[in-house]
DNA sequence: GCCAACGTTGGC
DNA sequence: GCCAACGTTGGC
């Protein structure tokens, strides 16, 4: 099957590309997604070897910092086990479990951030998710969005 | 902090 | 199954 290409979200101050950056290997597990339609993309179409965009939400500076790529697929998260997790549900189980997470390698640190309002102003990404609706935390990103982004550099 | 957009919950 | 009320996301 083709490579295909994501955007991540998240909250730097909680897990963001300084956390990837920090981590053995630079190995992370992305993890809490508590919106099915995320949580469908992670768990039905996010492969090996995928590109994914780190893109920080919800602070000072939105917009994307970097690149991952996926190094293990969709398995139960964690964390909707622990009681003591924000991401905690007490509706899941191990035997059916809710909610997934994979692991992403940190590939690339942006010189700079690209950021929202730079990628709103390209007339040709007018039609991504990430302009056109804005909550979704795990997201598909086509070729051409891939490719015009990193031209932005 | 505000607010728009969207998701979830729960009564009926 | 509908829909009002409420909660959350996320940009500004």
């Amino acid at each position: 099957m083709a490579k295909k290409y994501w955007l991540f979200k998240a909250e730097p101050h909680i897990y963001g590309i300084d956390h990837l950056a920090a981590a053995p290997d630079k190995i992370g597990r992305w993890d809490g997604i508590r919106n099915y339609q995320a949580r469908n993309f992670l768990r039905d179409q996010v492969a090996l070897n995928d590109e994914v965009f780190i893109y920080h939400s919800s602070c000072k500076n939105v917009g994307i910092v970097g690149t991952a790529k996926v190094v293990k697929t969709a398995y139960p998260d964690p964390t909707q086990f622990n009681p003591e997790s924000d991401y905690y549900d007490p509706k899941s189980t191990p035997e059916n479990p809710r909610w997934v997470s994979v692991d992403i390698k940190l590939t690339k640190v942006f010189p700079r951030l690209i950021a929202l309002a730079e990628i709103k102003a390209q007339p040709r990404l007018e039609n991504m998710i990430l302009v056109k609706q804005s909550r979704l935390s795990t997201q598909p990103v086509t070729v051409d969005e891939w490719k015009l982004i990193n031209d932005l550099l």
